[in-house]
RNA sequence: GGGCCACUAGCUCAAUUGGCAGAGCAUCGGACUUUUAAUCCGCUGGUUCAGGGUUCGAGUCCCUGGUGGCCCA
């Protein structure tokens, strides 16, 4: 580390507090693309970034100037630079507001001539490497501030990741869905079957859980009157940290009132379709190697068809309890003498048929048992109107057609409660205000969510999660004071019993 | 939770059979008026993840722990 460097430049002028830019390297670039070597254009602009290489050369100096737009050489001499001793002895990394004009070196390269300059930080530390960048991803996502930086396909991903999530709000938008903020704090967790992080508030003395979908209260909006809402929501679960797992991840949950489940499996084709187009132009995408045609429509298959296929028999809802076990056995299904078909069936399903899908499919037809907010499949007794759409052999979104009927909802939480007596410690608790908003009656409704780190994934060609998420939860760094005493207790205010 | 692998300078990586811890880049000093990861000369820079053990001698072998990666549950 290079403490207070800039302390010993020759005439070290104070860091300004704002330096205005009416150019980005990206727009000097579009500008003047076509110069012939050696051009002067005489025209001046004003830009900031990073230096990021920099190649003395006596009477002349070189850099390369990095901005969140990309990158441009700097081209300094000492007849016309200021200060030209000390850009000379400029950092890699640090800051600069640079003023100069649009011109061509002898050998083409787009240029900006250095006409007044200044630092707008320095960097105390040395940046990595400028070739090889950060390749450790540990340093890479605990440092995502250098990733960012020296990680090209970093910045792409995660700024790709900003224009999806702009896009489906857009999009959602003109087909007039309103957006909405529900609580992130839950007094009950509800919405999905998975365990949540607990909470305290102090002055309500209680418990909270911070919520692992927002499902619950974006369907009492529709009882409300909201007719189309979505929520971009984060969302956090208490489990394992995996390639495909963040403690706290980011779904978008809709919900459209007098819609039913085969309007949402439209929806989802349509609008992941019009991403892909929008961000590759093209709905044939290329995902870890493998081609994937999102095009519309996606296949529709019920769940029991592709466990049957996947097994070499045909099985279902109605198999015989026994025989569904003794499956489980065969394919090393860990299952509980609570299970009932439908949640064997759900466990074969997920052990031997979902992962080897790889092109999009709609799968359909999940039990009741297994699906405790969907509504009862019009036709098929014992399951529901509910699917996922897998994608490349993972979830990407959970729909139904919403179970609208109080009395029906009272008894799906309380089974859920014997199953969490059971020793489930997924299942769901009885939300009795949820009841109650029922029984001012929910209108026929299509409810949607969909897993936008694992679709940013897909669109990025991403293979893990951490690299669609800036800063992923990361087990925290052994920390040290300044005096190399370990670093204070974080005080959380607690009052601690004697 | 289990298995396998990795951890060496700020970054990227070497180090033969167990035998003086090295290079490139960055930093720092110097040369250079058209460079493109510039080039050239020089100086710095190490708790080899931590602790223990074996040994005349450990980055290397053994044990325990830490962190991360991949796979499985």
């Amino acid at each position: 580390m290079t403490a207070g460097r800039l302390e010993y430049v020759s005439d070290p002028r104070p860091v300004p507090y704002r330096f205005d830019t009416d150019a980005t390297a990206a727009l000097v670039r579009s500008e003047f693309g076509e110069l012939e070597p050696g051009s002067e254009t005489g025209r001046i602009v004003r830009l900031a970034g990073r230096l990021m290489l920099r190649r003395g050369q006596g009477k002349l100096a070189f850099g390369q100037l990095a901005d969140s737009s990309g990158r441009i050489q700097l081209f300094a001499t000492a007849n016309e630079t200021p200060n030209f001793e000390d850009f000379g002895r400029l950092s890699l990394g640090d800051w600069l507001g640079v003023t100069g004009e649009v011109m061509t070196t002898r050998k083409g390269e787009l240029s900006i001539k250095v006409l007044d300059w200044t630092v707008l930080a320095e960097t105390r530390r040395p940046f990595p490497d400028k070739w090889h960048g950060i390749t450790d991803p540990d340093t890479r996502y605990r440092q995502r501030y250098v990733d960012l930086w020296v990680t090209e396909e970093a910045r792409q991903t995660l700024t790709t990741r900003s224009r999806v999530i702009s896009l489906i709000r857009r999009w959602l938008e003109d087909r007039g869905f309103i957006e909405v903020e529900t609580p992130v704090f839950h007094p009950i967790p509800g919405g999905a079957l998975a365990r949540p992080f607990v909470t305290h508030h102090n002055a309500l003395d209680q418990d909270m859980f911070l919520r692992i979908a927002p499902e619950l209260y974006l369907k009492r909006l529709v009882v409300g009157g909201f007719e189309k809402v979505f929520e971009i929501a984060r969302v956090f679960r208490n489990e394992g940290i995996s390639p495909r797992h963040n403690p706290e991840f980011t779904m978008i949950e809709l919900y459209q009132a007098y819609a039913d489940w085969t309007d949402m499996m439209s929806l989802v084709e349509e609008m992941v379709a019009h991403l892909a187009t929008e961000i590759h132009g093209t709905t044939t995408i290329s995902y870890q190697g493998r081609d994937l045609d999102l095009s519309v429509p996606w296949r529709r298959a019920p769940l029991a068809d592709l466990v049957s296929e996947a097994i070499g028999e045909r099985v279902g809802i109605d198999t015989p309890v026994d025989h569904l076990r003794a499956l489980c056995d065969r394919h090393d299904v860990d299952w509980k003498d609570y299970y009932g078909p439908g949640k064997l069936l759900l466990e074969l399903y997920e052990k031997t048929a979902e992962g080897v899908q790889w092109q999009p499919v709609f799968v359909t037809e999940y039990p009741v048992e297994v699906s405790p907010l969907a509504r009862p499949h019009r036709d098929l007794p014992g399951m529901t109107e509910r699917f996922e759409a897998i994608v490349a052999g993972r979830e990407l979104c959970n729909a139904f057609s919403e179970l609208l009927d109080p009395d029906d909802q009272r008894e799906r939480f309380e089974s859920q409660v014997r199953e969490r007596d059971n020793g489930d410690e997924e299942a769901m608790a009885v939300d009795d205000d949820y009841l109650r908003a029922l029984e001012y009656g929910l209108p026929p409704t299509g409810g949607l969510g969909i897993g936008i780190d694992r679709l940013v994934m897909l669109l990025t060609d991403s293979a893990t999660i951490r690299d669609v998420v800036l800063f992923p939860t990361l087990r925290p760094e052994q920390t040290e004071g300044r005096d190399g005493e370990p670093a204070a207790e974080l005080d959380t205010g607690e009052e601690t019993l004697p």
